[in-house]
DNA sequence: TCGACTTAGGTGATGTGTCAACTATTTCTG
DNA sequence: CAGAAATAGTTGACACATCACCTAAGTCGA
């Protein structure tokens, strides 16, 4: 179920809107802070992805235009990634659309308990991963 | 969940056995059938996967001498993938170990009552994602 | 203040997945 | 039977993910 819906995600963002869901995911950091701008490590806590992950998708969303790098003037180690107008205006016009779809494809089939039991393993299988460690 | 489960899975796979979750799969599918050999369109569709991918991962795997491809004699076009004695005693050797991840990240957690309505969730969705075509 | 350690991030290799285009071989049909 | 269409599989380009390793900059204790 997991692998085809993704699939079908992926192919509806990349369809609409020439968006993967890795760049939706970092879309969505950046609008989520009023500054549109975030750290490298602070976009990968937050997705919880590899810092070397962020920064190969980071090169590749630059090349496109939706971000841009700037340097940290406190940190010289830090790299600021903002969001560009171009970027804001690729995540506004996909948003609605990709939302309505999980919906569509997936939430509208879902019982309320069903979601609600979905919930409650998702937290205790989560849980469990994280405190072994990974 | 989904993406911390397969990440953990993988990565059991990958360091206890130097395979990955597609290569298992590929190997379970040629252990399934008595003569250990498939078509590539076979495996395509047991797995659901594009051709395309069957085609890479094949090379792959032959190239690390899980499997081997052998011209078909009846039809010019297709081509066999057999399982090696390398790669029978690969997934021999994973299975085990694999299977007992599989129950101690996620099924351990999770009663039988959480176990039917993640199953009738999952029948439900894919259920509908391949009536709509994709 | 000097050197060890840590932190932030980037890079290149390799494996993985998708798409579009391609070759070669049937197979079907007029 | 000739040519069109379908089928089987491969290939190359590119996006994506991980790993191991690297550099540069800050931090901190002797």
């Amino acid at each position: 179920m997991q692998e085809k819906l993704s699939a079908r995600l992926h192919r509806q963002l990349q369809t609409d809107s020439q968006l993967s869901l890795s760049d939706f995911a970092v879309l969505v950091c950046l609008t989520d802070v009023p500054e549109e701008s975030l750290r490298v490590s602070q976009i990968a806590t937050a997705l919880e992805w590899e810092k070397s992950r962020v920064s190969h998708q980071i090169t590749r969303m630059e090349r496109r235009g939706l971000v841009e790098r700037v340097d940290c003037p406190n940190d010289g180690r830090s790299a600021f990634v903002n969001l560009t107008a171009c970027g804001r205006k690729a995540i506004e016009a996909a948003a609605p659309q990709h939302v309505e779809t999980v919906r569509t494809v997936f939430l509208d089939h879902l019982t309320r308990e069903q979601l609600e039991t979905l919930e409650a393993i998702a937290t205790k299988v989560i849980d469990h991963l994280d405190a072994e460690g990974s």
